[in-house]
DNA sequence: CATGCATTCTATAGACCTATAGAATTTCCG
DNA sequence: CGGAAATTCTATAGGTCTATAGAATGCATG
């Protein structure tokens, strides 16, 4: 470890996070051997342990950098004042491209961070469902503002947002060419919408035209 | 192994197969020891080789274990002769009491598949996308018969589907008190409705509006 | 009970893996 | 340039793991 406050030290550690992201994400933490880590950042095992003080603290450093940002952005989305169905789409456009950004290293945040040790698990944990609180309290906005059916269950809808977010999330990972911004429509539709078909049983027309086309407009 | 038809043979495999989904449901496939799967069903580790020519075909095993009578039940509902909604809550209800009932072996499934060889894996893709392909029709009938909006994407659909059933399958095997019946009823609501308020008109402005805050950038 | 098959055990080879110690090299800066 | 600090290397101790071989035990049946 440096003794003063370093550059190459913290980049060399910034690629050590990242190595140690895709390897975990391709072949699992116990699958995967420090070697692995250090010679796709092209240095030998060994050094690895100039940056990290176990194989573990990679792991809980690459959890971290998958869920940070993803978090903060979160808290804009929450905090900002738009109406509910545009924090909505906020969120799953957000929840998707960090997949696309870092698909590695949320991956391995998902599936990988229960080999952590208790505390370090429980600060993952407090930031996880920080996020999914937020979700939360961005439904009961929802239903208060009358956007939302107020029998829905903002637990639930929370939970159910994240399901879908992720399921496409590795569907994403698995083929860059799908195209990102009609997911996020089809997801906020259905999530708003349904998909029952509408004109013979209820009377709103107008419901028909908004959730068959989302109209939306890039910057 | 044994050289004729034999009951007990058949019998320990099971267990063997239900010790190995259990433990690599616990710690993944890596992080499971042969040691760990054997002395979960009371035998040594060496032991465990009479049932299994390695740790991988183990795998193979509590996969295919995990998603054999999922896929059944998937043929019988979509072969059977019921109204869309009742197919779509036959479907999550299905999907949930799996992982109720087999909650290891499923997450194994999920989580897991992937460490097995090429072929197997192929094997059980195709038992797998069976499934998808069958939600997929089931969608398709829905859309025919007009109880489905007919700007529904049927694969997106389907994704959908399965990525809410494993997110409450998740909860639902941490939590053993969740009510299964609610969540059912919840994510077929959900699917059918969505969550939007339909009293009120909706000015297709609010959606418009949502174009200003999202910082989506296609490529 | 004796014979043969089924099941489980013990012991171990051989591979691989983490983490550390200390040497070697590179980089920085006066 | 020269020395100090930073970075990487080599070598290895000590551990765990898979898979196999061969011995021991259980069990049914004639």
């Amino acid at each position: 470890m440096p003794e003063t406050e370093n550059n190459k030290y913290q980049h060399q550690r910034q690629q050590a996070i990242r190595s140690a992201a895709a390897v975990f994400a391709e072949k699992g933490f116990h699958g995967s051997s420090t070697k692995d880590i250090a010679e796709r950042m092209g240095i030998k095992q060994g050094s690895l342990y100039y940056y990290f003080k176990s194989k573990e603290e990679a792991l809980g450093e690459v959890c971290l950098f998958g869920i940070t940002d993803y978090v903060d952005r979160m808290n804009g989305i929450a905090a900002s004042d738009q109406p509910f169905e545009a924090k909505l789409m906020a969120t799953i456009t957000s929840h998707l491209s960090s997949y696309r950004e870092k698909n590695e290293a949320l991956k391995v945040y998902n599936d990988e961070r229960l080999y952590l040790p208790e505390a370090k698990r429980i600060t993952l944990k407090s930031l996880g469902s920080g996020y999914r609180q937020l979700l939360e309290m961005i439904f009961e906005e929802g239903v208060q503002s009358g956007a939302l059916r107020d029998s829905i269950d903002c637990h639930f809808a929370a939970q159910a947002v994240i399901g879908i977010c992720n399921a496409w999330g590795d569907v994403i990972v698995r083929d860059p060419d799908v195209d990102l911004f009609d997911i996020i429509q089809k997801c906020t539709d259905l999530l708003l919408n349904g998909f029952r078909e509408r004109r013979k049983i209820q009377r709103t027309d107008d419901d028909i035209d908004v959730a068959g086309n989302l109209n939306y407009q890039k910057n």
